[in-house]
DNA sequence: TCGTTGGCAATGCGATCGCATCGTAAAAGC
DNA sequence: GCTTTTACGATGCGATCGCATTGCCAACGA
């Protein structure tokens, strides 16, 4: 059914990789709805629609089915804010992309919602685990330079006050966004009060608006 | 041997709040180390050095041990952070309450870092369980009506923004705290820099140092 | 055409799960 | 002193756990 055609360079077998992540898709709608204690082998492959010999010929151990799990929600946030980025005029500002997935983080839709209250449940797999702390934990420095250029970039503009220190700035601005998107996943806020405050402090810091340099 | 000498009021039979209190914080250690999935009556029983049916005796169901869990962890927190308030003068000023309070989430004391990784674990829980819910975040409005007052103390005093708009900044100020409290217990930054980035925030915020009023 | 391999479904194993039941020793009340 | 209640420990139940094994069948190479 699924392979009665295709293109790829391997025409002999089955698309490994999207078996692999259409489990690994049960693995994050289990975790995100009622945490990892609900992910077992037999759960995933009821929740896929598939055997449970399925699941284990595809992964080895729950491990790495877990270890799949995680690694496939980074992959839908930076897709999904993909997909936002290409909403922009080309050559956007740096600002731009910042503002963009901040909003994508806070924006309560449903497939991030699911990642992030995934993401949340493998925390404390993460401490015992080292690929999940990587998976989940690796990307955040890259995060954090691109709030930092910003800052840095309003501040040569003149807009933003010169005595901020971007890197600080950066991290604040991060966190900030991290713990709002994490509150709109769990339902402790609404949407539309997390980008209110996000956009509050993005405005006050970068200096948008009636805001005199100095 | 644990009930050889008494005072309280009802001396005809053991501690009963007590025993539970221990379990509870039995409970506690293993969700802080690897999360709700490891949590079992009988892990509880041996993390407690008890037997199984002492545990069943005190928690008619396992829902019922994991939501006393939560429920100490809450306690400990506001333990702690009254045991910190209590070193500051009398009639401490709001701001120092803030801050020995956002000191004491961001400290990367153990047992601090332990109620904080519970917290998280219980996260998943709250989405299906009310009682869960309204014990981890039930809080969270009082703890911004103090960071507003704060804001609102240092714009009377001439020292912030009049700008600010007070309850934009609590919420930022908590969640910010918030978010570092949680990055600093599962070990993805440091006490001491969290608490750097947190005293950076609420020093511009607030207005203290060589910073010139409006 | 035939043997081999990959892609599963099915089944079974020992361990562990939450929970119920039973037994018992000590204390409390009459 | 005798009954009742409290405070457990011990044991067992059916369900579920992760994992290993087995078997079948379609697709491919020779």
């Amino acid at each position: 059914m699924r392979s009665h055609c295709y293109a790829g360079p391997v025409p002999r077998k089955v698309d490994i990789d999207a078996q692999r992540a259409d489990l690994a898709g049960a693995v994050l709608r289990l975790a995100a709805r009622s945490g990892l204690e609900a992910v077992s082998l037999r759960e995933v492959a009821a929740e896929a629609g598939v055997s449970m010999g399925r699941v284990q010929h595809y992964f080895r151990t729950k491990e790495e089915m877990l270890l799949h799990g995680v690694r496939l929600a980074m992959r839908r946030i930076d897709a999904r804010i993909g997909e936002r980025l290409q909403c922009l005029p080309d050559e956007a500002s740096p600002e731009q992309i910042l503002r963009a997935a901040i909003d994508e983080l806070l924006g309560d839709h449903p497939e991030t919602n699911q990642v992030i209250r995934a993401s949340v449940a493998y925390y404390a797999r993460a401490q015992v685990n080292a690929e999940v702390f990587e998976v989940l934990f690796g990307d955040d420095d890259e995060l954090r330079g691109l709030a930092a250029l910003v800052v840095r970039t309003a501040q040569a503009d003149g807009r933003a006050d010169t005595g901020l220190d971007p890197a600080q700035e950066g991290y604040i601005i991060w966190s900030l966004a991290d713990s709002l998107g994490v509150k709109v996943a769990f339902g402790q806020t609404t949407s539309e009060r997390a980008r209110a405050t996000m956009h509050y402090h993005l405005d006050r810091v970068l200096g948008c608006g009636a805001h005199p340099g100095v």
